[in-house]
DNA sequence: ATACCGATTAACT
DNA sequence: GTTAATCGGTATA
């Protein structure tokens, strides 16, 4: 069963500081709940992309386009898009509107749902027996709960797609900071250390801790 | 209208 | 360690 717990509200996405909140979002509980099935996952890394003036970004310089229209919007809005033409990558919206700061959820530890995040890599009954793979990397926790592009825009405050906080509270040594990742070519921003995730939890994604 | 490329992953050698 | 898969977004013309 889901842990009781608080949905985060606006006004916790709604602040000028990407980078704390990216890192704040760690330990809380990302659920969705599409046509009944509910799968949820503590996020356990965290990307953060802080707008115009982050050459990573898709806001970056102030591209504003179709697809990076929600980023410019309200705060607790969920920016999915597709990469490399099969990744739903998803992201939370924050700061206030017309401020394109967004926060890259990149792994989950399950919490609920398990069988369905199986259903949907589409992995039969007694296969494969370590779940690891399932939210571990951004396009695999975008498979894992159903996500896809065209949830684009929904708000967080709704009960389709929500993030939740029971209580759990994370050590500052606990969490760990990094460049992030695949972002080469952002020059010397690529170096930023705007990664963080769960020290020593399985989930996370790269090499170390596989 | 067309060309290039990516906030990745998994399956190879 | 290397590379194919795969397609919408973005820039260029």
């Amino acid at each position: 069963m889901l842990p009781v717990m608080k949905k985060l509200g606006e006004e916790f996405y709604d602040r000028p500081d990407v980078v704390q909140i990216a890192k704040e979002l760690l330990g809380k509980v990302l659920v969705t709940k599409f046509d009944g099935a509910i799968t949820a996952g503590r996020i356990v890394e965290t990307e953060a992309y802080a707008g115009t003036v982050d050459r990573a970004s898709h806001a970056w310089n102030g591209r504003r386009t179709k697809r990076t229209e929600v980023m410019y919007g309200l705060p607790g809005t969920a920016y999915i898009y597709l990469c490399y033409g099969i990744h739903q990558m998803f992201n939370v919206v924050t700061n206030q509107r017309d401020v394109p700061h967004a926060i890259l959820i990149r792994a989950l530890e399950p919490v609920e749902g398990q069988a369905v995040m199986l259903q949907r890599f589409g992995v039969k009954e007694g296969q494969r027996s370590d779940p690891y793979f399932l939210t571990k990397g951004p396009g695999n926790v975008g498979r894992a709960l159903g996500l896809h592009t065209s949830h684009t825009g929904s708000s967080l405050q709704g009960d389709e797609v929500y993030i939740g906080d029971d209580g759990l509270r994370l050590k500052k040594e606990q969490i760990g900071e990094s460049p992030r990742i695949g972002v080469d070519y952002a020059g010397e921003h690529a170096e930023w250390l705007y990664r963080f995730y769960v020290k020593g939890n399985k989930y996370v994604s790269g090499k170390i801790t596989r």
